[in-house]
DNA sequence: CCAACTGCTTGCAAAATAAAAGCAGTTTGG
DNA sequence: CCAAACTGCTTTTATTTTGCAAGCAGTTGG
C-alpha cells in the first residue's frame, strides 16, 4: 500500500494525516492512486475482461501479476473508493469485486490511455481492435459501455438499447481477429 | 530505465528484444512507457508550467522530484519519442526539452485524470481550478490547447485566434484564485 | 474422504526510488 | 578578472516497492 494514505483504513491513517508531503493537483492524486503498473491494469479487465474474483484476475491477465501484489492492489482500491468487494452466495470464500461509479469513470482515462497506445507503440493486432473500435466510437461509445458497466456492477437498470452491447462488440471484434489470424496461421 | 525497453538505445535494446513477456495490450504498452508516478507529472509541468530546462523541471513541481529520477525519467522519455533535447544557445551547458507530437497527444489523458481527480480526490482549490476549466472546456478546448502546443514546442505556426490562447486562460484563471485566497487570508 | 480450488499470506531476492552530496564546466556581477 | 552562483547531470547510500515461489486454512465437488 503505497499511495493515497489518506484512504486506507488501517493504522497508516494517523501517518498520512500528518505527511506533509504530496501536492494537491488533480492528476498528481489521480497518479497516486492509480498510477503504476497495476492498478489501471485490474481495472482494465474487470471492465473489459468481467473479472470479478481474484483468481480470474490472477490468471486472466496476458501480463501476469504476482498473487501478493494483487491482493495488495486490491486493498488499495477498495480503500479509495474505486472498487467494493461483496461475498459471493455460491462459494464461502470467493469474493466478488464490483466497480463503483468512481471505478467506471475511469474509463475515459483507459480509453485515452488505449487511443495513445494504438497510435503510437507497437500494439498487437488482436489486442489492438478494442482501442481501434474505443477511439473510433469516441466518447459517446465510452458514455454507453459506461452504463452498461453501471447495470453490471451496480445493479443500476438502464433502458435496453437495441442491438449487441458496446461490450458484446468489443468482444466480438476481438474474436473475429483472433479467429481471422487463426485461419490465416493455418494456411500459412 | 524500467519499462519502455524496445525504446532505448544502449545495450540493453538486445535484452529487450529477446524480452518474452509483456503484453500487446495498447493500455498495458502506454503504462509501461508513462505509468509511473513522475513522467505524466513531467509531462504536464512541460505543457501548463512551460518547463523547458532540467532546472526548472528540478525545481518547479510541488511535488519535488528528485534528481537523478528526473534524468532518468528524461532519458526515458527522450528514447520514446514523447520528448526531445536540444541545445539552448544562450547557454553551452542548458538543453531545451520540448514535447513531441506524441507527446503533446498525452494531452486528452493528462485532461482526464484531471477531471476524474477533481471530482473525487482532496484536489486543492488553487490546483484545480485549471482542471475544472479542462473538464468544462471539453475536447474541443483541448484539441485547441494542443495546437498552442505545437506552436510553442514544435515551432508549427497556426492562424492566432482571437483572445487569449488557453495556456493564458488557464494560468490567469490560477492566478486569480492564488490572488483571492490570498486576499481573504489577510482580511482573516 | 480426497483432490482440486478458494482468497490470500509469508519469506526472500531483485529492482526501483529517494535523499544528499558532489562535479566539471559556464556564466554573471562586481 | 575572479569568485559566486548556476548549468545539467552522476554517484553513493539507504529505503521502499516489486516479483517469485511456496504455503496455508478453509471450501467444495465427486
Amino acid at each position: 500500500m503505497r499511495y493515497c494514505k489518506q484512504f486506507v483504513s488501517d493504522r497508516s491513517h494517523e501517518i498520512s494525516m500528518s505527511d506533509p508531503q504530496r501536492s494537491g493537483c488533480p492528476i498528481n492524486l489521480t497518479l497516486e492512486v492509480v498510477g503504476d503498473k497495476w492498478s489501471l491494469l485490474i481495472i482494465r479487465d474487470m471492465m473489459f475482461g468481467n473479472r470479478r474474483h481474484y483468481r480470474e484476475l490472477l490468471g486472466g491477465s496476458q501480463e501476469g501479476i504476482s498473487s501478493n501484489i494483487l491482493a495488495d492492489r486490491l486493498k488499495t482500491l477498495l480503500a479509495a473508493g474505486i472498487i467494493s468487494r461483496q461475498d459471493d452466495p455460491s462459494h464461502k470464500q470467493k469474493g466478488i469485486y464490483s466497480l463503483t461509479e468512481q471505478g467506471i469513470e475511469l474509463l475515459p482515462i483507459l480509453a485515452q490511455m488505449a487511443g495513445w497506445g494504438y497510435r503510437y507503440l507497437p500494439v498487437s493486432e488482436e489486442l489492438g481492435i478494442r482501442a481501434r473500435l474505443l477511439m473510433e466510437g469516441g466518447p459517446k461509445m465510452w458514455a454507453e459501455f459506461m452504463d452498461e458497466l453501471r447495470e453490471i456492477h451496480l445493479g443500476v437498470k438502464m433502458r435496453k438499447k437495441a442491438g449487441p452491447s458496446v461490450g458484446e462488440r468489443l468482444q466480438a471484434a476481438y474474436q473475429k481477429v483472433v479467429a481471422d489470424n487463426k485461419a490465416a496461421a493455418g494456411k500459412a
